[in-house]
DNA sequence: ACGCCACTACTACCGCGGTAGTCCCACCGA
DNA sequence: TCGGTGGGACTACCGCGGTAGTAGTGGCGT
């Protein structure tokens, strides 16, 4: 348990191939990220098993390579670091946080249309009963 | 230039107290800092040190003591590390975030009311022009 | 069958946040 | 003047993300 949900960048990077593909091989996911960033394969191995030794991703063998699944969801991921911040910045307080994005101009006013009905919805659905699973 | 604003732990919790204070010395800081931290002395000192190298606070020198000073706002901080965030866990948009943040059933459903007055606001703002200052 | 190649395993190393000990100096008080 | 004390300076060390070289191993092609 602890706080398995604190990656670093590359570690993220990594995570966003293994979530879109379901599952990939070192060499896959070295091809995926060469691109934006021309790491060497050795570096994508080395992470990858670091972060199985972490607990977020898992392997098993085919042929002689090894082929990565997530072991966390995007969602706890995101929740996780998500939290942290808002710990770390906010003192716990999440619409702090809103607020900060808010009113720093980060938010482009179009979005702010969809953000409100985003809000509506949640409030219905609070009204409606229980909370989240 | 660069990424001045990526703070750890510790080093926003001293923030903390220097914004709230406007400038302490490294043992007021230690002082305000011990009931939820209880570290030695000299971490918070090192600590000091090393944030004026990187140039997050300044001190001047009181008598014997050093009196630090931030040398960054709190918000130029925050807008830092929210979007170095953001930037890494939702791709560059701050919206996602907010989305997750709703979504994830992390905001008490009584701070909607007040997040969709903000956003009221800042729509409204945002059609009177200039942007933000 | 043998050698090369592809892959994994091991190891090393840097930077940095965090933590703290020790040393030294300067100032204050006796 | 001399000693104690408080505070900064230096140094060390751990863990971890990140980066990569090198070693080892097993399979495939010739």
């Amino acid at each position: 348990m602890s706080d398995p949900t604190t990656l670093g960048d590359l570690q993220l990077a990594i995570m966003r191939v293994l979530w879109a593909r379901g599952e990939a091989s070192a060499s896959e996911v070295h091809a995926a990220l060469l691109a934006e960033r021309g790491l060497a394969p050795t570096t994508i191995a080395t992470m990858l098993r670091k972060m199985e030794d972490k607990g977020v991703v898992r392997h098993r063998a085919e042929g002689r390579q090894f082929v990565y699944r997530p072991a966390v969801e995007e969602r706890a991921v995101r929740r996780g670091m998500v939290g942290e911040l808002v710990e770390r910045l906010f003192l716990g307080d999440p619409a702090a946080l809103v607020n900060h994005l808010l009113s720093d101009g980060q938010i482009d006013p179009d979005e702010l249309e969809a953000l409100k009905e985003l809000i509506a919805g949640r409030e219905r659905r609070a009204q409606g009963g229980s909370g989240r699973g």
